[in-house]
Order: structure tokens, then C-alpha cells, then sequence
DNA sequence: GTTGAGTCAGAGAA
DNA sequence: CTTCTCTGACTCAA
């Protein structure tokens, strides 16, 4: 089958393409389905405002420069792909229309995924194959392969509406979380067969111990779906769905998504061929650590060229040349190109030991030929942040790792506790303000873990035959994996795999110890965890530690009423949480139908119609301050593990995103109930 | 700390 | 103009 046929749905278009359904029903897809009716309008793009004017500086060093470099520049580069490009026709953004937008679009967002859900977007249970994944070749089969090139069409997206910010943050997170879930699904299938005495991928008789790379799969499963983003365009600037500091632990991930393409080289560029100018282009760098001439002060970036290297010892054997990169990288500081910056950054959260944070936009204001500590020619770039952007991932990285050593050397002021769970929580809750002089959440009592009603937990403690007998670790197979349907759902890290119905994990009844992968959110929380006031939000959580996608943040806790309570309770128009309000976005977290389209989210174990409610006027924890949002980074997922009644589930919330520290955390309440309002008011 | 298989895109040849 | 082959870039996992 060719690519060009391929039926499966191409999210690297700006628009939703009117997919033409041959053989996939694309309404299952909820994604889909939560897409508003009208196509979202598509970016304002133009021409890249290439100065005319600018004279190309005077090389000053006339090294080995590419033929091209040296050759006098056409006057006005015709970057010609960018100029038939949609005209600018934009009118000055309306922060009242905007505001109402986004308004409409939550609005549309709530009722499209509820009525989803209402719909029956919960089709019958996967079978044992399509679950299991990686062990079903995607349909397209990989036989006729052909990977389309990535264009060379030089635009800049600018000025997003609020409607298409949340448009392709969505479209940037369905890739990741598809990402993840395929690499996640590889490596447990990798250790499936190791168990059962197979090596790795290269399946009977491979002799190799070493597995495969499960990103390098999983990005190439996606890829023979076109499933990666912005190759039909080059993009100058920032990337749409991503926003600065946004965190990254593969570097095929930055690939998937068009942020950076490379996959080992530091510079991103369009070639000289490509460009209509004639001359190579870059668009972005990974700051890896890698080159002993770097020189990094966070908004000054002094940065090598690459090459002269030695492939395997990382030494310069040689003197750089203006080429490739080295002088895609000049021609960017002529016409003054800004570039993408991507740090890496050590850290012990990460699968890799590091992590890579997009850190925003820089412009090359100055360049020379230097000698390197190894004596060799070096090409540098002096490079400087462009202002007004976010904050830096890779210093609020640094930040949060110096607050959680010692708070008030680095915000003397705006503390007004270091823990107001006062050691309810396993680790403290800070509270923090140094926008006016709120002092609300002190004034409740912290709640770490919901108190139940006893008519909801008499007797359902042991329901369904008590726990596992298992006296190891649980394994497939065991009681408690039955419950789950035969899965876990966590991995051997305590990462959620799918977002489920309802997960049951072991608990006081089972015979397991506490070191049981099937333990996860019982055990409370593992991230520092900050409210926070800000202008914005009102109160809202960030956390000083890096949190990968799929882990569990914390539970929302408060007094728990029954249906009946609730009613009541309601009417007297007391603060009450809804569970069944949550939208379900636990069915996006481990959603890979983009690659298998016989994927569906499981719908076992069941969970039961909702009716409880959680008073949160008297008593809460740190999950009451959670900020709304239509595009959140955390959903809630139902456990059970301390009493089995199905009617009275944990609500537990997990990462959606990886959110780097020092990021707001953000829910999908559904509807805005009145106690949001006042709490974030 | 060391090692090697693995990837895509660029460059140039066919 | 298209298709191919070679090369360079260095990451991730053991």
C-alpha cells in the first residue's frame, strides 16, 4: 500500500483534513470527536520579513566558505515557497472576542467529550492482540515504505488565537502521549519476551542481548503513518503546541514533533539546495554539553559549530569548516534569523538521565573562528535570548532544585508555609504568595486522604474475595491482575500505561509487600508540591520536580458524601466536587489509535455510575487548588485499593504532560462549579 | 566509564 | 528533475 493512500489521519496538517474513511471509522476516535465542528482557523503565516537591506556582514574569516557563501546575495532572498503563503490579513487580537473563545471552546470541549462519552466512544474490550500491542504489525504493513521528505517551505507562525494555541497544543500532546505510549508498550512486550526466554526484537534465534531503542521504534512506527508533525513546512520561530519550557526526554521525540530534526546533529538547518536563496538556513540547536568550547550563561549562549570531531573519542582531530550547519548558522545571524533553542539538562526523573527543555528563541549576533581547548580551529556563536518570552525550562529546572534545598536564600519573602499539610502528606506542601496578602488555604484543615462515609465502606473492604496471595512482588496472572483484566497498570517505575475505567491496586487485604509495582498512588506523593498564588489563576499548584507523563501527583482528598448528602448538602450551597463532572481524560492517556486503529480504550474493570460527592468546605488537600483548564496537563483516574466498593472510587491524579517544575498544573473540572470560582477567584 | 547499534537528513552522484 | 548511495551527526541502553 502506498503512503499516499494511507487512510489514517494526518494531524501534520494545519487544518483537519476531510479524511475520506475508506476503511477507518474515524468517529471513535474521541480525539476527533472533541474537535470543534468548524475547522479551526489555520495560522496566520507570511513571508519571512527577510530585512532587503541587510547587507550580508563581511565574513570575517574566510575560511574553507561554501562557494555559496562567498558568491554576492541576490538582494532580496526569494524564500519563494514562503511567499505564496496566506497573506497577513489579521486583525489587532480582541482580548474580549478571545476571551469569549476560549470560553466557547471549553464549552464545546466539555460537551463533545462528554457527550463522547455518553455516546458509547468506549467500544468493546480490545482484544488480547490489539492490547498487547507491538505484536500487531500497524496495517499499512512496513513492505512499500516510502517516508515523505521533509518540505522545505520556510514559514513563521504568528499570532495564534487562543482558539488555535488550544488547537495545537492538543495536536503536540496526542503525538507525545502516542510517543510514550508506543515506547512504553515496546519495552514491556521486550521484557515479556525476555521473560519467556526470547531476546529483544530481532525475535528467534537473535543472539544479541541488546534490545532495539524503543524510542527509535516507536518513532518509526509513527512515522510509516505520517504521524509526525510540521513536515510539510519548515518553521521559523516558535513551533505551534509548544510553548517554552516545555520538557522532552528523547531526542527522536523533538523529531516526531518538528521541533528540532536532527537526530544527532546540533544544528537544524535548510539546506542551501532547498532554500530559494540559495543558501543554507538554521532554525534550531540542542545545547547538549557535548562541546568542551561551549559556553552557556542561560541568555548569552557562546555555542561551537559542529564537526572537526573524532566520530568516536569527542575530540577535535581537525579545524571546523563554514559549511553545513556551521554556516547555516552565519547566514541566520545575516538575515537575522531567530533560532530555537533546546537545553539539556541532567536529571534523575528522566528514562535517559537527562532531560531536554525547549528554552525559547535566540538571535546569532556574532560569530568568528576561534582556537578550542584542543588547539583546533572552532567555529563560535555568540547567540542572545530574545526578550519577553517565558521563562527558561532549563532555569526554572535550576531554581526548583536550589528551593528545594533552601527556600529563602531564593524567595526570602512569600512563604507563608513550608508545609500546611503539617506532615499529613508524606512530603511537605509549601504555600506560597508574594502577590497580595491572601491567606486562605491556611484557614482549612488539610485532608491528605478522603474520609469516606461508613455506609459506603462497611463491609466492601474485603468485596470480591479480599486481596492476592502472592508472597513476591504480584506477577500476570495473580488475583489483582485479574481484577485489572488481566493487565497491571502500572510499569516497574509506577507509571501509569493507560488510562483505565478504573484501576484496582493491591491493598491491606493482599498478601504482597509494600514494594509491589502494583502500589502506586496509595502511597501519596512524590513530587514537592507548592500553592501558589498568581494573578492570573487565583491559587493554584506547581511542583519543584520534574513530573514524566503517566506519573501519579496526588489524590483528591476532602470529606466524602453520599448521593443523598449531596443533595443537601448542595442545596445549602456548599462547595462540593463532582467526580462524574470529570470529563474522561484518562481515555486520551495511552491512546495509540493513531498507529493501531483497532486500538480502543479498555472499558474493564467497570467502574459505576457516580452519584458521590466530595465536600471540600471544611477539609482538603493540595488538589482543591488545581487551576482549570480545557487544555490541562493532569486528569484524574479512579483506584480502588483500601475498600472495593466500585460506587466510591479514589479519584487519583495523574500527568498527562511531562510538566517541568515550577509549571501550574492544570484539570479539566467540566463545568465550572461555584466553588471553583470562589477558590480561584 | 565505555561501547555499539541505530536513525535521519544532507550532499553529491547517477 | 528524480532517485540512489554514502556520510556525518551522537544518542540511548547495556
Amino acid at each position: 500500500m502506498e503512503m499516499g493512500m494511507d487512510t489514517s489521519p494526518s494531524p501534520s496538517s494545519s487544518a483537519p483534513s476531510s479524511a475520506s474513511s475508506d476503511s477507518i471509522d474515524l468517529n471513535f476516535l474521541p480525539f476527533l470527536k472533541r474537535e470543534p465542528k468548524s475547522e479551526p482557523a489555520s495560522p496566520e503565516r507570511g513571508p519571512l520579513p527577510l530585512p532587503a537591506a541587510t547587507p550580508p556582514p563581511p565574513l570575517q574569516v574566510q575560511a574553507q566558505a561554501a562557494a555559496t557563501a562567498a558568491s554576492p546575495l541576490p538582494a532580496t532572498p526569494d524564500l519563494s515557497a514562503a511567499a505564496v503563503m496566506t497573506p497577513l490579513q489579521s486583525l489587532p487580537p480582541n482580548p474580549e472576542e478571545e476571551t469569549l473563545l476560549a470560553e466557547y471552546y471549553r464549552l464545546a470541549s466539555l460537551y463533545l467529550s462528554s457527550s463522547a462519552g455518553a455516546a458509547g466512544v468506549i467500544v468493546p474490550a480490545p482484544t488480547p492482540e490489539a492490547s498487547a500491542g507491538a505484536v500487531v504489525q500497524p496495517g499499512s504493513g512496513s513492505a512499500a515504505k516510502k517516508r515523505r521528505p521533509r518540505s522545505s517551505e520556510l514559514v513563521r507562525v504568528s499570532s495564534l488565537s487562543v482558539r488555535d494555541q488550544i488547537y495545537f497544543r492538543d495536536l503536540v500532546r496526542r503525538a507525545r502521549i502516542t510517543f510514550e505510549s508506543l515506547r512504553a508498550m515496546l519495552l514491556r512486550d521486550d521484557e515479556r519476551a525476555e521473560a519467556l526466554g526470547l531476546t529483544g526484537v530481532g525475535g528467534f534465534g537473535a543472539v544479541d542481548r541488546r534490545r532495539v531503542r524503543a524510542d527509535l521504534r516507536a518513532a518509526a512506527l509513527m512515522g510509516d503513518r505520517d504521524l509526525w508533525l510540521n513536515r510539510d513546512r519548515r518553521i521559523v520561530g516558535p513551533i505551534p503546541g509548544i510553548s517554552v519550557g516545555d520538557a522532552f526526554f528523547f531526542r527522536m521525540e523533538l523529531c516526531v514533533l518538528g521541533l528540532h530534526g536532527q537526530v544527532q546533529a546540533g544544528i537544524d538547518f535548510v539546506t542551501a539546495g532547498q532554500s530559494s536563496s540559495g543558501e543554507p538556513i538554521a532554525t534550531s540547536i540542542i545545547v547538549s554539553g557535548g562541546y568542551e568550547d561551549d559556553d552557556d550563561r542561560g541568555d548569552v549562549l557562546v555555542y561551537t559549530g559542529h564537526g572537526g570531531r573524532d566520530p568516536n573519542l569527542h575530540k577535535h582531530c581537525i579545524d571546523q569548516k563554514l559549511e553545513g550547519g556551521n554556516l547555516a548558522l552565519e547566514r541566520s545571524m545575516a538575515y537575522g534569523i531567530e533560532i530555537r533553542v533546546i537545553r539539556a539538562v541532567k536529571s534523575k526523573r528522566s528514562p535517559i538521565g537527562k532531560v531536554y527543555f525547549y528554552d525559547g528563541l535566540y538571535k546569532v549576533v556574532d560569530f568568528w573562528l576561534d582556537r578550542g581547548k584542543s588547539g583546533f580551529g572552532v567555529y563560535k556563536y555568540k547567540m542572545l535570548r530574545i526578550e519577553g518570552q517565558e521563562a527558561m525550562g532549563s532555569v526554572n529546572f535550576r531554581l526548583a532544585e536550589q528551593l528545594k534545598v533552601n527556600a529563602l536564600t531564593f524567595r526570602p519573602t512569600g512563604y507563608l508555609s513550608f508545609d500546611i499539610s503539617l506532615g499529613r502528606e508524606s512530603i511537605p506542601v509549601a504555600l506560597y504568595n508574594d502577590v497580595d496578602d491572601d491567606r486562605d488555604p491556611l484557614l482549612f484543615e488539610y485532608l491528605a486522604r478522603p474520609i469516606f462515609p461508613s455506609s459506603a465502606v462497611q463491609g466492601k473492604f474485603a468485596e470480591g474475595g479480599g486481596g492476592c496471595e502472592c508472597n513476591e512482588n504480584c506477577s500476570i496472572g495473580c488475583y489483582c491482575a485479574q481484577r485489572n483484566s488481566g493487565e497491571f497498570a502500572y510499569d516497574k517505575v509506577g507509571a501509569l500505561l493507560r488510562g483505565k475505567p478504573l484501576v484496582y491496586e493491591c491493598g491491606p487485604y493482599c498478601r504482597c509487600p509494600p514494594s509491589c509495582p502494583n502500589r502506586v498512588s496509595q502511597k501519596g506523593l512524590k513530587n514537592r508540591l507548592e500553592v501558589f498564588r498568581s494573578r492570573e489563576t487565583g491559587w493554584g499548584v506547581r511542583s519543584l520536580d520534574l513530573i514524566k507523563a503517566g506519573t501519579f501527583i496526588c489524590e483528591f482528598s476532602g470529606i466524602v458524601l453520599t448521593h443523598q448528602q449531596s443533595e443537601i448538602m448542595s442545596a445549602n450551597g456548599d462547595c462540593l466536587v463532582r467526580p462524574s463532572r470529570f470529563p474522561p481524560r484518562w481515555l486520551d492517556w495511552g491512546d495509540v489509535s493513531d498507529v493501531y486503529p483497532e486500538y480502543v480504550a479498555p472499558n474493564n474493570p467497570a467502574v459505576a455510575d457516580l452519584k458521590f460527592s466530595i465536600d471540600v468546605s471544611r477539609a482538603r488537600n493540595v488538589a482543591c487548588y488545581f487551576s482549570h483548564s480545557c487544555s490541562p496537563n493532569v486528569f484524574v483516574q479512579f483506584v480502588l485499593f483500601d475498600h472495593y466498593n466500585i460506587s466510591y472510587p479514589h479519584l487519583m491524579i495523574f500527568a498527562m504532560e511531562n510538566i517541568p517544575p515550577l509549571r501550574e498544573l492544570s484539570i479539566d473540572y467540566g463545568m465550572i462549579d461555584e466553588w471553583v470560582g470562589k477558590l480561584t477567584m
